[in-house]
RNA sequence: CGGGGCGUAGCGCAGCCCGGUUAGCGCGCCUGCCUUGGGAGCAGGAGGCCGGAGGUUCAAAUCCUCUCGCCCCGACCA
């Protein structure tokens, strides 16, 4: 590719829009350009690299007997009504009219059509397993898209379904995924690590996400420093014991703690640790209130208690509290709560003794407080958010907490849409079954996106051999020095003969500027023809990664730049 | 959906509080000269419905109301 006759549109200056490094170099290096909120196009650079990501995993997924799909991006809302998908997504799904007045959605993903193809075709055990994919767009209307091709609202999206009989066969599928997934993020060339997951909207049992630690990340890891442990923090547990304190009982006692609401104040204020103190907070699920109780140093994580009370609940509103137990919210307690407020506690809270909480009255605590005795009606559960240097679950070695982005996750669906939608097939005993399904997704943007994150200097991008749009970038300095811009004619010629991918920058321009945007672009080599190189008969060969750079007879730049690129 | 910020030339911004010539600056763009190892210099030039609508006023980029868009924090989120 020809500089002078191609559309790179670098920019100088970063776009005051970008706050994150692969957002900004994204843009600048002109792979890609914005529309609408969370909707870019990808420029003819950024496609390349984008092909590049879609062509590994399409080899790796062909290489576990993956076939490909092509589906429907737009599909009848009915599909999605079978599911119940349509209330789920909610506002995240687009949907358009047609002529007729019928409502069609965007797919943001594709379980439904996978089972409406399976439910036509699939009879027999005999037809089992099968291991579908598909690479394209998706469409979710985020509440709010943010961070470049990090969150967006049409993206591209590898997802596979796998389709099973049994729960082993499942089980195989899912393990060849995992290998696969391995393999697509090691050939990328992202570090990556694997922690266990949440499946969310997406129903299903067993579930692994591949991060990518990032400070742009959005969510949020729990890693043990000593053994292989890693959980997302949705679902990470702690180490921690929580067995029953010897303190002896004592008498229940109100003391007054006027003005002081929060765990802080009245810890403070009563001189005692924050441990020593139950936290109680009002939810309400389908209208119904319940207090989750937690240590006064812990913070409730709502996942875990999503998992006991299902998807629609919330934190009570001020007044709510008022009303259902006549307290203002900073003095709640579980300790005489009326009968009919369910009251869920941590286990850590099990056996403790001598506590302090909320007294159902303003201005007033309780002292004293025997979890046992007086707070039997709980019920517990691991409800807590664990914390930064408590013990592995596994090993007992501090855990630490990092923030990553997720770049694929898998998962055992198991039968939910198929039983939904009646994709069943008849096992060997001729009983009819709902077909197993597992689930796999990768983000092809969000993968360039993390790349660029973990590879970048102030200069720009830092390509790898897998991804880079080009390999080499030919770079003359002196637009009037003939010999030099000859060469370099000649040594991008030469390059193309041998199969390697170049760019040739014949823009007449000063060599300061070129240089800048050959390390902006950032392809792994550069060959650079400067005056002073070309009097001593040598061309410079630079390595972008390192920044080394290498004098290099110009009859062998193509054998060294052959056998440089094997390294990167 | 809550909170905050911003819409002025292709990009980055000033001007707005306190209304009043022809709306500025840097980069980029066009022409010429010059320069050529890290985003040069000089000279000349093109480019604006000041996001949109309504209002106040003799007069609006500037004040008021509404609206659309974009970014950030939170809520939410495979």
């Amino acid at each position: 590719m020809r500089l002078s006759e191609n559309f790179t549109p670098t920019l100088k200056e970063v776009p005051a829009d970008a706050v994150i490094p692969s957002h900004q170099l994204m843009l600048r290096a002109g792979l890609i350009r914005p529309l609408a909120a969370g909707i870019y196009s990808y420029l003819p650079l950024g496609w390349r690299a984008a092909r590049n990501v879609i062509d590994i995993i399409r080899e790796e997924q062909d290489a576990i007997g993956g076939q490909e799909f092509q589906l429907p991006a737009i599909n009848p809302i009915e599909l999605w009504d079978e599911t119940g998908r349509n209330s789920d997504f909610g506002g995240e799904m687009f949907r358009v009219t047609d002529r007729k007045g019928r409502t069609l959605a965007l797919a943001p993903t594709h379980e439904e059509i996978i089972c409406s193809v399976a439910r036509g075709e699939i009879r027999s055990y005999k037809q089992l397993p099968q291991m579908w994919y598909q690479i394209q767009t998706k469409f979710r209307d985020e509440p709010r898209p943010r961070s470049g091709e990090l969150r967006t609202r049409q993206f591209i999206m590898k997802d596979a379904y796998s389709l099973n009989a049994t729960e082993q066969s499942l089980d195989e599928s899912y393990n060849r995924q995992h290998a696969s997934y391995c393999s697509i993020f090691g050939r990328v060339g992202i570090e990556y690590f694997v922690v266990g997951a949440s499946s969310g909207l997406m129903g299903g049992s067993g579930s692994q996400e591949f991060m990518a630690e990032s400070d742009a990340g959005e969510d949020t890891c729990v890693l043990c420093n000593a053994c292989d442990y890693a959980a997302n923090l949705e679902i990470a547990v702690s180490g921690q014991s929580y067995e029953s304190r010897s303190d002896q009982p004592v008498e229940l006692k109100e003391v007054a703690t006027p003005g002081h609401g929060t765990i802080e104040e009245v810890a403070a204020f009563l001189q005692q640790e924050p441990d020593n103190f139950i936290k109680s907070i009002l939810y309400i699920a389908d209208d119904q209130p319940i207090l989750v109780c937690v240590t006064g140093c812990d913070e409730i994580n709502e996942s875990k208690l999503e998992a006991q009370l299902g998807a629609l609940f919330r934190q009570a509103e001020p007044e709510e509290v008022l009303s259902h137990t006549g307290t203002p919210v900073g003095y709640l307690g579980a300790v005489g709560l009326p009968d009919n407020i369910k009251v869920l506690a941590d286990n850590r809270l099990q056996g403790r003794c001598g506590m302090v909480t909320g007294a159902l009255k303003e201005d007033f605590h309780i002292s004293g407080v025997d979890v046992a005795r007086d707070l039997d009606r709980a019920e517990f559960h691991d409800l807590i958010t664990v914390k930064a240097d408590e013990p592995c679950p596994n090993c007992g070695q501090p855990l630490s907490i990092i923030r990553a982005i997720e770049i694929g996750h898998i998962f055992k669906l198991g039968t939910k849409y198929s039983s939904a939608m009646g994709a069943t097939f008849l096992d060997e005993s001729g009983k009819e079954q709902p077909i197993i399904m597992g689930s796999y997704g990768i983000g092809v943007g969000r993968m360039l996106a993390t790349y660029i994150e973990q590879n970048h200097d102030e200069n720009g991008i830092i390509w790898n051999r897998a991804l880079t749009p080009y390999q080499v970038h030919v770079v003359p300095l002196n637009a009037k020095n003939e010999s030099a811009v000859q060469l370099a004619g000649k040594i991008y010629d030469d390059l193309r003969t041998a199969g390697l991918t170049a760019v040739y920058d014949d823009r007449p321009l000063r060599g300061g500027f070129k240089m800048k945007d050959a390390d902006l672009l950032g392809f792994p080599l550069q060959v650079i023809l400067g005056d002073r190189t070309m009097a001593e008969g040598k061309v410079e060969v630079k390595i972008r990664r390192s920044g080394e750079r290498l004098l290099v007879e110009p009859e062998a730049v193509v054998a060294k730049l052959q056998e440089l690129l094997t390294n990167l």
